[in-house]
DNA sequence: ACCTTGCGGTTGACGTGTCAACTATGATAT
DNA sequence: ATATCATAGTTGACACGTCAACCGCAAGGT
């Protein structure tokens, strides 16, 4: 069992999250039209294959399954932000980044680098900063 | 803009709420079949309501909008967990657990304990709990 | 050659959330 | 009494995630 200040510091921690993030998230939306994921693809794209990965790749430096980055994939192709082409060596997709995915980003990158200052880092001390990097350290570990 | 370091922070930050809520999340629903939301929604019920509340004041101690809890009670109360009855005195309804709720709240009490003790608490020094109060209350203020 | 295994990816069903539009009803002002 | 306004709640469309089942294709073993 828990007592009931073990309960508070789990709902504090929760909400610290929802609220913190949400805003980030709703600023970002509202400023660009992309979403964390779409952000978080087209970053990746840009960072690590300099506008292309084979979707797999995509999946695991995303720590995401398979299946939500297809069907992701399936939306922001929808709209216009990346298209997918079979490999002609090997089997499995290439996930490129369009024009319109490519100005999306660089849209974005100022409004997310504001909103994570002003919504989040502002808030931090440096004991924060140790806790949270500590933290990451021994959550990781576990898994 | 932000340096690479203060994005790491950021990252870590993320990844260490989504594997640890992921954790606790999944054991609840893996051992009683309730999802956070679930468990929200009947815990309060019980605690502030002895089995019975308005649906407002439900969403209002949830933080959650009515339409987000109007469409969870609707499946809640398909799976039996809840039913929902008109006020007679006044507009509005009242949310009711059913027995079948009752018994998987008291079923999954110990098993919520039991994982945020596992997954939460016991990463945790006295620093991090501190950090966690104060960020807290920053990010409420916020708001 | 054939069969199995595992990898890469898709799909459908469903739970979860948000947003905006809608209905209905009580309260208030004139 | 009537018009107006705010509150309580529902609904539909859609984005997002998970899970399990599925397809297609390479590689290896026999």
């Amino acid at each position: 069992m828990i007592s009931e200040e073990e309960m508070q510091i789990w709902h504090m921690w929760k909400s610290s999250y929802t609220n913190i993030f949400g805003r980030v998230v709703k600023d970002m939306f509202e400023q660009t039209g992309l979403s964390e994921g779409d952000f978080g693809i087209l970053d990746r794209l840009d960072l690590y294959g300099k506008g292309k990965l084979r979707q797999q790749e995509l999946a695991d430096s995303m720590d995401w399954t398979k299946s939500r980055l297809s069907h992701h994939l399936t939306r922001m192709e929808k709209r216009g932000l990346v298209l997918r082409e079979p490999l002609e060596t090997e089997r499995g997709v290439q996930v490129i980044t369009t024009s319109a995915g490519k100005s999306a980003l660089n849209n974005a990158r100022p409004v997310v680098s504001v909103a994570i200052r002003e919504h989040f880092l502002e808030l931090l001390t440096e004991q924060d900063i140790d806790s949270i990097t500590n933290l990451a350290e021994r959550a990781k570990a576990k898994s």
